[in-house]
DNA sequence: TGACAAGGTATACGATCGTTCACTATACTA
DNA sequence: TAGTATAGTGAACGATCGTATACCTTGTCA
């Protein structure tokens, strides 16, 4: 009940992609007057639910358009199972940091399984940044995609994989760079 | 330049969280007339780079507030190096299905390692699901949360580490699923 | 019992919304 | 060179926006 209008606001953000006017939320809400929105609405900005422009528009707070971080899972100390509020984050903000260089490719291979990507994973690249030694890369080799370990010792680069039955690539000529890792994404079904 | 309205609309979208309204855009674009603005907005439209609502509210199409795959890596038959565009997905609707329920946690230890689940790693949960066998849950056991695979043979139920390191656990009594992991992210920095 | 706060309705308000029409300037084409 | 799209300006339009005011219930508490 408390929670109520916070989550029709949710619902409406996520299916509708903005938030939604004062006459929708009266119809969200089951209002006849768009005065007991603007209570309720003060009241949300209030609590942070929700955010208002320097233009006075209503855009989500954080906790509606991000997931809530509640803690820490596998350490090897026994961490207290108690659902504390570490961080409130959205996956974008977390993993995208040039939304116009950024793009995504599946991943077939098992090449880089030591570095816990595996097939059916998704690979987040960013396209122009310049990798440092250590860094994940998709290079293009022979006319194919390869992902692996981009290492440099003084001017020596070399391609290594994730994985002892692949070999390593010392690139001989120029190595085109498609993109650098930047995130890895798996879904369970 | 062709892309140059396309890339302001996906700035502002990201950096406000909402579209901008017209005379907004005649800022952003460098227009004097918002009539300028709705003949873009009408290609834009057609384009599929924007939408309108049914009330003809204007917002994001799918390429503005999601990203491409534009093909597939590390496949052992070599894949064609070519840019295709497979998909454009957000990364919300990839990996949440039901926001409500769905949170993080941090992941610390290397008890799930073989999995490809990694210390620094962040989980998605999702509260309230009933687990199959297989599927990796985070647990409540001896006060502390541990991740684990699922596994029932017939009435048994025992968590498996995904690292022989680790012991196997046979809960005893009830067993408090914490709930079940249906994604993994990773950034790398 | 009376006072008062909380929560809702109804209505009016100026501001801004997106659309439209008439017009101008530039550039391309026959 | 004349003709015609293309792209932009400027002003006006009704509709909707979010806000504000006045009023009407309730339930609570002294």
């Amino acid at each position: 009940m408390k929670d109520s209008h916070r989550t029709k606001l949710s619902r409406f953000y996520w299916a509708h992609n903005r938030m939604p006017s004062f006459s929708e939320m009266a119809g969200l809400f089951g209002f006849a007057s768009k005065n007991a929105v603007s209570k309720v609405v003060n009241r949300l900005v209030e609590e942070g639910i929700v955010q208002k422009d320097k233009t006075g528009r209503l855009i989500p707070g954080a906790s509606l358009k991000g997931l809530a971080i509640r803690g820490t899972v596998g350490a090897s100390f026994p961490s207290p199972a108690e659902e504390e509020l570490v961080d409130v984050i959205t996956l974008d903000e977390y993993l995208i940091h040039n939304h116009e260089a950024t793009f995504m490719l599946n991943v077939s291979g098992d090449s880089m399984i030591d570095a816990g990507i595996h097939p059916g994973d998704i690979v987040l690249l960013e396209r122009g940044k310049t990798p440092k030694h250590g860094d994940i890369v998709v290079a293009q080799v022979d006319h194919a995609w390869t992902m692996k370990y981009y290492e440099k010792k003084g001017k020596q680069v070399r391609l290594v994989p994730a994985n002892k039955a692949y070999p390593m690539i010392f690139p001989k000529e120029e190595l085109t760079i498609t993109g650098v890792v930047v995130g890895v994404v798996r879904r369970y079904v």
